[in-house]
DNA sequence: GCCAACGTTGGC
DNA sequence: GCCAACGTTGGC
């Protein structure tokens, strides 16, 4: 199984509207990194959901349930989305600020691609955040 | 195929 | 609201 790491600005899409949805597509990427990213997800993998620009934080842990298919927002067909669904939020909250002081954590793409949306997690590090939130991976 | 201009993201 | 990082676009 592999692990990831989504970002969204809260004021667009939450971790509490998904939890209410059950479900959603995670539609609207348009950065060839971050659609491969998505290409490569299979159901089961476990992604974290990250609040950027509000909260900057890792609020809870959700699981791809479709994977990659067009993504109807996009007008010019370059672009695709997976379906994931929520697991569990963490007990606590990890910020951005919690890792970038974490030696464990220095490597993540959270802080080495800070414009990217979509990315890997290393099984090291979904441990090492988990262990942070209270919860186990 | 290079590179300057431009747009977007996201932390501060 | 600013600015750094960086991806994309388009002229040559």
């Amino acid at each position: 199984m592999n692990h990831w790491l989504v970002k969204s600005e809260p004021f667009k899409y939450s971790w509490d509207q998904l939890v209410k949805d059950k479900k959603t597509f995670w539609n609207g990427v348009r950065n060839y990194q971050a659609s491969n990213n998505l290409k490569a997800m299979k159901n089961g993998d476990r992604v974290f959901f990250y609040h950027s620009n509000e909260g900057l934080e890792i609020v809870g842990i959700c699981e791809v349930v479709k994977e990659y298919y067009p993504d109807h927002t996009d007008e010019s067909g370059r672009f695709g989305m997976v379906d994931v669904a929520p697991v569990m939020p963490l007990k606590k909250p990890v910020t951005l600020a919690e890792i970038k002081q974490t030696p464990e954590l220095e490597d993540i793409a959270l802080i080495r691609q800070s414009r990217l949306s979509v990315m890997p997690i290393t099984a090291p590090q979904w441990k090492k955040i988990c262990a942070m939130g209270g919860v186990k991976g």
